[in-house]
RNA sequence: GGAGAGGUGGCAGAGUGGUCGAAUGCGGCGGUCUUGAAAACCGUUGAAGGUUACGCCUUCCGGGGGUUCGAAUCCCUCCCUCUCCGCCA
């Protein structure tokens, strides 16, 4: 959520950013509904101020036994028109906030100028010794690799599920865990990061404070009668972990890493990337959430980056690094690094990661606050990234770890992971 | 799912219609004492909003709504926690 008191101060600034975003300016309509609301909250407190002194006098009349019914009657009055204001004002703030929470975060200064993910930024290519992105090798895709090898079966899942419910089987499913489990350890163990395991369903009140509602409740799954979605990224549950909190200044920087599964509706993109693993509905990902003072996001988001790629290095996957430009930033992000791995199956770059700085915005939302060494709780900064979504992932290290007789070499690090050093 | 109990400040725990933002204890911070520390004693110690100035006002006792001149206290509703029973990985 964006501080009403920069909207009121830099309204100019703030319709430039949401412009930027290409997303709905109604920043006139808050800074009306702003004011008014201001006007009846003055105007309630001066009469809730009235009150409490007749109230108290009418206290003392009563104990002297004396007679307060004319005071009463006055005071009917009052009250009557306190309910008045404070009826409209509910309705007001009620409205304020509903267009406060669907104001974007604002792109950080440094983030790229841009219109669309044209305009996004390769900030750096890392490929495997002897690599080629120009290779002219027949590389299978890992639909193709999957069925023949007998580990990925996406008819049965999409049997069980609907399409996009992708069926692990034999190494396939035994892959996927020591893939999981390598990166986890690897982010504790050389990063750390301190592990958590979260519910896989979040309230309204925590998709609220991550940014995820209002804006995408079409792309999530609910559960109607209890009132629940289905997380779409662990960034949601791991960042509430905090909500409605004052952490001590002592235990910031605060760095978490956990695994979830991964659900999303994906409204809107059908006959999109549909190819196996391109586009699914479910998928498992490791997630890294950083709480940090202020001062420190910055670095803080370099850091994530890094220890993101260094998953990849160490499975000698090809990838490289986007920086997004204003127009492709997510809803409630400032500033964003994608991570792409190389498909050598579909000949293109394949979105695994993705690095945001929040900023306050986050925060603001979910009231995430530290005491700083005057006293005063301030708002933290939030970032998360991929640390990383495996079915992307999966696609490049198969198809860049087949061997040419149409199996696939286990990276060396997933061995004693997975327990065998090539699925064919 | 059924029955019961309960949700109050960082924590514990009083408070059942008026002087209650809320006793008391613990913890935290500051001070006195001390060579230093502990103990003891004294003081202080929540958040949000409004106004704007460093003062005043308002709101907040799980969330929301209501009754009343006035609600932590009464009513409705939802959520959560605990105990017992049932079911179950």
């Amino acid at each position: 959520m964006i501080d009403v008191k920069v909207l009121r101060e830099n309204p100019k600034e703030v319709k430039a950013g949401i412009a930027a975003k290409k997303a709905t300016d109604n920043v006139d309509e808050i800074l009306s509904l702003d004011e008014r609301r201001r006007e009846l909250i003055k105007e309630a407190d001066d009469l809730k101020s009235k009150r409490n002194t007749a109230s108290k006098r009418i206290g003392e009349l009563k104990r002297e036994k004396k007679d307060a019914q004319p005071a009463i009657d006055k005071m009917k009055e009052t009250s009557d028109a306190i309910k008045r204001l404070d009826d409209e004002l509910r309705e007001v703030d009620a409205k304020f906030h509903e267009l406060l929470l669907a104001v974007p975060n604002l792109p950080h200064y440094t983030a790229p100028e841009g219109t669309s993910e044209k305009d996004n930024v390769e900030k750096k290519q890392w490929l495997p010794k002897g690599f080629s992105l120009e290779d002219d090798r027949e590389y299978l895709d890992h639909v193709e690799l999957g069925k023949r090898l007998g580990i990925l079966d996406f008819e049965r899942g999409a049997k069980i599920a609907g399409a996009g419910f992708p069926l692990y089987v034999g190494k396939g499913a035994r892959l996927e865990r020591a893939l999981l489990n390598f990166m986890i350890d690897l982010h504790l163990e050389k990063h750390g990061y301190e592990e958590v395991m979260t519910p896989f369903l979040a309230n309204p009140e925590s998709m609220t404070g991550t940014g995820q509602l209002p804006k995408m409740a079409d792309d999530m799954y609910r559960i109607d009668r209890d009132d629940l979605y289905l997380i779409p990224t662990a960034e949601v549950p791991i960042t509430n972990i905090h909500r409605d909190e004052i952490l001590d200044e002592a235990r910031l920087p605060i760095s978490y890493c956990g695994y979830s599964p991964c659900f999303r509706r994906e409204a809107g993109s059908y006959g999109k990337d549909t190819r196996g693993f391109l586009r699914v509905h479910q998928f498992n990902k490791v997630e890294m959430v950083k709480f940090v003072k202020p001062e420190d996001s910055g670095e803080a988001l370099q850091n994530l980056v890094n220890d993101a790629e260094d998953v990849l290095r160490a499975l000698d996957i090809p990838y490289r690094v986007i920086e997004l430009c204003a127009a492709d930033l997510s809803f409630a992000a400032a500033k964003c690094f994608d991570i792409e791995t190389w498909s050598p199956g579909e000949k293109k770059w394949l979105e695994a990661s993705s690095c945001s700085n929040f900023l306050d915005f986050q925060a603001r939302r979910a009231s995430i606050r530290y005491r700083s060494a005057d006293g005063k709780p301030e708002f933290v900064h939030t970032l998360n990234g991929s640390g990383l979504a495996t079915s992307r992932l999966m696609v490049s290290l198969l198809e860049r770890h087949q061997t040419s007789d149409g199996g696939v070499r286990v990276p060396e690090p997933l061995r004693d992971y997975a327990g065998f050093d090539v699925i064919d």
